[in-house]
Parts: C-alpha cells; structure tokens; sequence
DNA sequence: CTGTTAGCGCGTTCAG
DNA sequence: CTGAACGCGCTAACAG
C-alpha cells in the first residue's frame, strides 16, 4: 500500500495524495475529503522511511532545510528510568506530528552520530558523557543536523542542552550539609556521563564557596554494581579514610552504597542525585534530590519544536527528603 | 557524505562501494583495502534510511525477499524496565548486524503496525494487549511482515512469540498457597496486556485443577496508581470481601497493594508478578515470581534471527522468596 | 487547484 | 571483478 495506489483508488495524482498527507493547503476541500477517506479506509500511513530520502540534505531554495520527518534518538543506557521516559517522551510528541524516531544505543558516539547525522531532522542524544573541550565530534555533527543534548551540555552552534541542574542540587545539598557540621563528605561518581561531571563540578564548587579544599581521596569514581560499592567502601574503611556524609551520582548506586555502610553499622546522610522508587521503597528511605521528570519531558518536546535557537535549559532540581538525611 | 563522494575519492564506481559495504566477495582485496581506508577516515556510514527504500516489497529473483535494514520496535510502554531492557538488547543485537530500529510507541497497534508494515524487514511487539481471537490486525500485518510478539501470544502463520511464563508461574505459585491453606487468594490486574490475561488465565487453571472454584470478587481490574490500589482494597475490605492471600500482575502493583495493607494492619502473603529493584528494596522485601530478563532478551534476540519458522517460547520463571512470602 | 517529473541515497540487476 | 541504470515511496518544484 503506497501512494500510488491512494492516489489510484481517489482518480488523482500522487502529488495531490501528498498534499493531503503534508497538510498543504492547496487542495480542494472535496478532493481532500475523498483522499482523506481513503486513505482512513485503507489504513495507509506514508512510509516513514521513504519520506526522508528526499528531504535529506536538500535545501529548498528560501534557505531553510526542509524538516525531514524522521529523529534520531541516541540512547546508551535505555536500562535508566530516566533515560526511557525521555525516550518515550519523545517518540510521543513526534509521533503526533507525524514524525518517526531512529533509535540509537551505539556506545561509539562518533559513529553513531554520523550515522545519524545527515539523514534526519535531529538528533536527540540523552545521557551523553562528558566531553573534552574541542575537536568534538558531537559539534562537528551540529553544523549538519540540529542536535539536542538531554542531561548533557556543550555550548556550541546548532546544539541545544536541556537537563537537571545537578550542579546547582549539589551546591545546595553540600552547603546544607556543611552547615550540620560535616566537613568530609564522600562523594561516589558511578558514571562517566556529562551529569557525573557536572555533580562533580557542583561539589568542588561548593567547598570552595565554604573556603575549603576538596581531599580527592573523597571524590571516588566506582563501577555501578553492588559489589564493587560494598568493595570500594570497605577499601575506604580500611584505609581509615574517614567521611561523615555520601553523595551518589544515582539512586541504584545510593542503594548499593546505603546496603554496604548498612552493614559496616555506620548511619550517615546518604543522598542519591537522581530519584527512583526503589529510594522511595527502600529502609530507610534514601533521601535523594531530582527534578521533575515530567518537567525535563516537556521541556525537551518543547525544545524539539524550536531548535533552530540553540539554547540551555536547566530544570531545577528539589530534595525529597526521607529517612537517610532527616534522621541522620 | 554520501555513496558518491566516497566512490569518487576512489574513483570506483557507487557499485563498489556498495559491494564493500555490504560485505560483497566480489571486490579485489586492494580496491576494498583503499575503500574501507576512504570510508574510515571520512568518517561514512551509509544511509540506514536509504537503505531501506529499495528493497521494500522487492522480492529477489530466487523467491525470498531480500532483508531489509531496519525493524520496527513498538512498545507501547517504555517506563517498564521490563520493556526497555528489551528495547535496548533488540537494538544493540541489530545494530551488530548492521541494521536500524524505527521507534513507535503508538498506543494504536493497528495504525502503529500498518505504519511499520512492509517498510521494515520485521516488527517486534513488546508487551502487546491481550487480543480478541479471530479477526486481528496482527494477523493481517504478519502476513506482510514478520512479526515477533514478546510477552504476548497469538497462533497465526509468521507470528513469533517469546514470553515469560506466566501462567505456568502463577499456577505453581497458587499450588504453593493452597497447600498453605490460604484459599481466597486476591488477584489484582494492573493491565490489559497479554501477560496480565495469562496470569488470570493461570489463576483459573490452578483453582480448577485443585477443584475449587474461582470467586469473581477476588479478580479485581485496578488502575496502577498507589491511589487507585489503596482505594480498590479499602473498599474489599468495607464490603467485607475477605481474602488471606495477594497475587499482583506486576511488582509496582504488588508494592501499592503492600502499603495499603500496611496500612490496615493486614499481615498477608503478597507476590508480584513481576520483579524489580524496588521490590527488593521495599521493607518487608517484596517476593516476587519473574523470568531471567537477559535470558528473555536473549531468546528474543536469537529469534530475531529466524524469525521465518514463526515459533512460541516460553521463559521459565522462578520465585523470589522474600519477606512478604516467608514471613506471611 | 491539479498533474508531471526529477531527484533523495542506496541496493541491485545486467552488461561488460 | 567492475560500471551504468533502474527502482524503492515520497516530496517539491514546475507546468498547466
């Protein structure tokens, strides 16, 4: 079922059916009726695919680039809550505009990215990690295709970043932490992505604020696991590297980190940097700071539509404050 | 970038190049040596969408139809962790094999699938609604394109289906609560997906084979909202509807319904059907019945790739003895 | 308002 | 072993 065969059932041609399928306004009333049933009747839906040869790399003589209407969807870790409901999020709002979505999970970002770019309208890149300054593959993208940076940030042409302000979270949560007279607060980074390093950022920031000076033995990047937690911890322990608070990159690491020191018997705030119900169900409640999922959805579907204006966009973040920083 | 600029650098024509890309024997080793050199440092990947385009419908001479580059993924509900675990293995397995995932979450599967149909060597659908017998638009689609359901179940030619067995869990499970002789176990179904219809399907079997007939007022629809939950039990209770046991057809659901009874001071055996971090997490640990989630990506994966003799796979499922189990 | 036609980037014949 | 030419389904110019 193809355009042909509309346009065959209906007496006209392809390019009056295409019309009717991209909204242009030159068409006949009638004619867009008949066409309409027909296609309702036949349950066709242009191929997405086909729709994005054309437009690809063609400018259209204004200037402008016609929008293609598929986006690609760069994702390496869809196994983060997080990650999928901006996946989802996405599809959705695209999706109602007749829009398709290529998803990504390369973890080689450059050869995703050229894969990509070129070839769609855009290219959402979620959770992407932490990026050297220049001679970035992610801005050589941009001059080709729009790219929109969820949970990331580099200022560049033709780059768009929306995220949670996690620098700004921990600079808070540290000053407030500080402020109950805990001056060695570890800080357990489970990631490599841009968000880790923006935590990290907030962290020297925030000491430096106090007129302290950061004791890297505190700043201890982990792999994400369990086990390599309750190792890492134990090392600590071990080395009588004293801390008298934990911040965690995420809720799943918070977790492990809040089970290890569990078992030591220690009771220190534990935060986690991202929320999850599994914190919310935990015992006792690990106390995390986030923002608005919801919140970041929209703000990234509403990014998509203008991104001709790169911009940043940073959504606060606010601490849901349960059992392990209340009690603790 | 496109298959002309790398043949030209060359100096080959696009066929070459064509060829080296698609692993083509016949290319003389110096000539692929030179190209691959060429598309390296360019930094080229061909057009997944381009791809695409020719060989859509075209069926090769010697009768089977060509492969098409891309597969579409439709997934309704990408918040499951469940859902996106497959998502990601079903891209990371294609993308391997040089092949691109078209994203729909469309909660419309006639339209999502018919969208799908014919552009795309095969649709993978995770977590499908449990369907009426005869008449399916799944069906008809299949015949166009290969289907492969996950989590759901129809028997028609060119379907494929792997899912957790549910059913069999459910019926094992209830065996083992009988024989505890709880008999009024409260079934609560958060969906009105496949699995769900399976797992009530289980429950019926098990009360019959033990000779014991099902009271209706214990298979209760609810909305997955801690709220919807809290309120759907508190009123069981006001009717005065009893029952000593609680099977939930996910482990969200399960950790609603594990608050709302904690509520009221009820100390019963509650399983979800479904585990999660959070299940584990919740205090008391929610038990919990769920197959290997790799080993399910894994089936769904190996089926992928011969998806031509349309099979149904079912992953055995294991119990998760914890605290709402043991101690109840 | 409508039809005709030229590509979009690629894989694939079929001739060399 | 290589190249020229066609077609995939669609959009956008252009011509009526």
């Amino acid at each position: 079922m193809n355009i042909y065969d509309i346009a065959e059932k209906c007496g006209v041609s392809i390019a009056t059916v295409s019309r009717v399928l991209n909204n242009n306004p030159n068409v006949s009333a009638a004619t867009r009726e008949r066409i309409l049933a027909v296609i309702n009747e036949a349950n066709y839906t242009p191929s997405a695919i086909a729709r994005n040869l054309g437009n690809g790399s063609a400018v259209s003589v204004g200037g402008s680039a016609t929008p293609l209407p598929a986006v690609g969807v760069l994702c390496t870790d869809l196994t983060d809550p997080r990650n999928a409901a901006v996946v989802a999020a996405v599809e959705t709002h695209l999706r109602n505009k007749g829009k398709s979505v290529l998803l990504s999970g390369d973890p080689c970002e450059e050869k995703a990215l050229s894969a990509l770019a070129g070839h769609v309208e855009a290219i959402v890149y979620i959770d992407p990690p932490a990026r050297p300054k220049a001679d970035d593959p992610v801005i050589a993208v941009a001059t080709a295709t729009p790219l929109l940076l969820v949970e990331g940030y580099v200022n560049a042409p033709g780059v768009s970043c929306v995220r949670a302000d996690v620098r700004g979270a921990v600079i808070e949560l540290i000053q407030q932490i500080l402020r109950r007279q805990r001056r060695r607060i570890l800080m357990l980074v489970g990631g490599k992505t841009c968000a880790c390093s923006e935590m990290v950022g907030g962290y020297e920031d925030a000491y430096a604020a106090a007129g302290l000076t950061v004791d890297p033995e505190l700043v201890i990047a982990v792999e994400n696991t369990p086990e390599q937690v309750n190792t890492c911890l134990k090392r600590l322990l071990i080395n009588r590297v004293t801390f008298d608070a934990v911040l965690c990159t995420d809720s799943v690491l918070a977790l492990s980190a809040q089970k290890a020191l569990q078992r030591t018997g220690l009771n220190l705030p534990i935060i986690g940097l991202t929320d999850s119900l599994a914190a919310r169900c935990s015992s006792p409640a690990l106390t995390c700071a986030d923002c608005d999922i919801d919140a970041l959805c929209r703000a990234v579907c509403q990014r998509l539509d203008t991104l001709s204006q790169a911009e940043d966009t940073l959504i606060p973040t606010h601490l849901n404050e349960r059992d392990t920083f209340r009690h603790a």
